[in-house]
DNA sequence: CAACCAACTGAGACTGACTTGCAATAGCCG
DNA sequence: CGGCTATTGCAAGTCAGTCTCAGTTGGTTG
C-alpha cells in the first residue's frame, strides 16, 4: 500500500530528481516550475496549461499561463513532460513515463485512455508491414 | 484516357449534382459556394481554407475567408465536402469520396497520405479485438 | 417576369490557444 | 554575499476559426 498500484514508473521520480536534470541542463528550479511540477504530480490524468495555470493543486495559487506555456516547452525538452492533442480543444500536459504511454480518444465522449506502448506493438507492426508507415500514437491518438 | 485513373469516385459527380442537393436541403448554390467547390474540385490533395479563400483555380478570386468557412461546413454538413487535421496547423478540406478515404500523415515531412478505407480495415480489426476502440483515421490521421 | 424573403455574403470584431518582447526579478555557482 | 543570466509576469501579437449584423441575391411563387 506504499503506491497507487496502477501508475507506471515516471522518467523522474520526484521533484528533487527533476531539479538535478534541470541544473544539469543549466536550468533552475524557479516557483513557477515548482507549481508546474506539483499540478502535474497531483494530476491523474494529462491536464490543460489552463488547469495548471489556475492553479489546481492543494495550494491553488493560480500562475501566468505564458509561464506555464514555457516551462511545459522546457521540461518536455528535458524528457519530464509530455503532451498529447485529443481531438479539437487544449493540448493536455502529464508527466513522462518509462513506458512511453499512447493513448485512445473518445470522438463521442471526449476521453483519453492510456495505454501502455507494448500493448500497441502489434498494431505498429501491422500498419508498418501493410502501409511502410511507422505510427506513434503518443502525440496524436488513435481516434474512435 | 478519360479519366486521371487514380482519383476515387466522388459522393458527388460534379457541381450540378451538389447544387441540387443544395437546393433539396433547402440552400442555395451562390457564386462564392460555387468559387469553393471550384477549387476543390481542382485540388488534387486536401487544401486550407485559406488556399480556397486566396482563390487557387484558374481563376484566382479571392474570396471571404469567413464565407469560406461557413460553406465547408455547409457543404461538409451535406456530405460533399470533409476535412482532415494533419498535426498542427490548419484543417485540410477535400471533396467526400465514396470509399472514405483515411489518412497517414509523416511527421518529418508534413505529408499526407491518402489510403482508401478498406486497406485499414484489417488494423481497425485487430485494434478492435485488442482494445475494444472502434478507429477511425478519416478525421484525425494515423502520425509517424 | 416581377416581387418577395429567407438563405447568403462580406467586413470586422471576437475567441481560444498559444507565442513573443521586454523590463524586472531571482536562482545558484563561486 | 555578489553577480551573472535564466526565468518571470505582463502586455501585445499571431493563427485558425467563429460570430454579428447590415446589405445582397438566389430561386420559388404569384
Amino acid at each position: 500500500m506504499t503506491a497507487p498500484a496502477h501508475t507506471p514508473p515516471l522518467a523522474f521520480d520526484d521533484v528533487e530528481d527533476i531539479a538535478a536534470a534541470l541544473r544539469r541542463a543549466g536550468g533552475r528550479l524557479t516557483a513557477a516550475r515548482r507549481l508546474v511540477l506539483e499540478a502535474l504530480f497531483a494530476a491523474s490524468a494529462p491536464i490543460t496549461a489552463e488547469q495548471i495555470a489556475s492553479g489546481l493543486g492543494a495550494h491553488a495559487i493560480p500562475s501566468d499561463l505564458a509561464t506555464v506555456y514555457r516551462n511545459l516547452e522546457r521540461l518536455e525538452a528535458l524528457g519530464v513532460v509530455r503532451h498529447v492533442h485529443a481531438g479539437h480543444g487544449p493540448g493536455r500536459y502529464a508527466l513522462a513515463d518509462q513506458q512511453g504511454t499512447e493513448y485512445l480518444a473518445c470522438d463521442r465522449c471526449g476521453k483519453l485512455t492510456a495505454v501502455p506502448a507494448h500493448r500497441l506493438d502489434a498494431i505498429r507492426a501491422q500498419i508498418r508491414d501493410e502501409l511502410g508507415h511507422h505510427a506513434r500514437f503518443s502525440h496524436f491518438p488513435i481516434h474512435g
